[in-house]
DNA sequence: GCGACAG
DNA sequence: ATCTTGTCGC
């Protein structure tokens, strides 16, 4: 069951973080970190937001790709206004209504979906992915470049799909995982119905010669087109 | 008090 | 995120 995406009576920034924050803690309770999608996969999605220069204009693209061949099926664009500023943890309420948008535009709903951000891999276990899998009830998993929260005792080997412990607290709450040799890690977390072993594996099997998998690189690059 | 801080 | 040239590396 899907859950609303906002707090009861939200519909504008008004600088209150802290309602936000306790908002989160209520979503985070209902992220499932298990395996619950269908298989075979036959679709995935790649979700990805960019911004104009004025920080007015949202532009949130959805990528359509066959789970087996890669094939790009349908991509799509949405551009909606910015509601809230960038407010480090608090992600999702200001990149969610535009990837609503986006998602709706689609065909069909994706098997799985892959967001540019992390999943559980949070302060509170509500990063933007894990938002948009409660939110949407979609299997997803979040892929962000840098660590929000966390930290890895174990090396990290320089070879394709090697992947390492990412906890908090003691908590394992994601991964460090070697896309690609020569280039920094990045950082996957399930974001709803997906089981935390299964993230980097899963993640892999979308990545082909880039950092970034298929997903969420061609949604980041039509985003930031703002077109097409 | 001093950094850190997804996109 | 976005503003930006050349440059190093595969």
């Amino acid at each position: 069951m899907a859950a609303d995406p906002l707090p009861p009576g939200w519909s504008k920034w008004n600088g209150d973080a802290e309602a936000l924050r306790a908002f989160q803690e209520e979503l985070a309770a209902r992220v499932i970190v298990k395996d619950a999608y269908p298989r075979p996969l036959r679709t995935v999605a790649g979700f990805d937001v960019a911004f104009d220069e004025n920080d007015a204009t949202a532009h949130a693209a959805a990528v359509l790709l066959d789970a087996t061949t890669l094939d790009v099926l349908e991509t799509h664009v949405v551009h909606a206004p910015v509601r809230m500023p960038y407010v480090s943890g608090l992600l999702g309420f200001r990149e969610l209504p535009a990837l609503l948008e986006v998602l709706a535009a689609l065909s069909v709903r994706p098997d799985l979906a892959f967001v540019d951000g992390h999943g559980i891999a949070h302060p509170r276990r509500l990063g933007l992915a894990a938002h948009f899998g409660v939110a949407t009830d979609l299997p997803t998993i979040g892929v962000a470049s840098r660590i929000l929260i966390g930290e890895s005792t174990t090396a990290l080997h320089d070879m394709r799909g090697a992947f390492t412990t990412l906890r908090d607290e003691g908590r394992h709450i994601g991964w460090l995982l070697r896309s690609k040799p020569g280039e920094s890690p990045l950082v996957v977390s399930p974001g709803h119905r997906v089981a935390m072993a299964t993230a980097p594996e899963m993640t892999m099997r979308f990545v082909t010669t880039h950092r970034l998998p298929e997903p969420t690189r061609l949604a980041g690059n039509i985003a930031a087109a703002r077109n097409g």
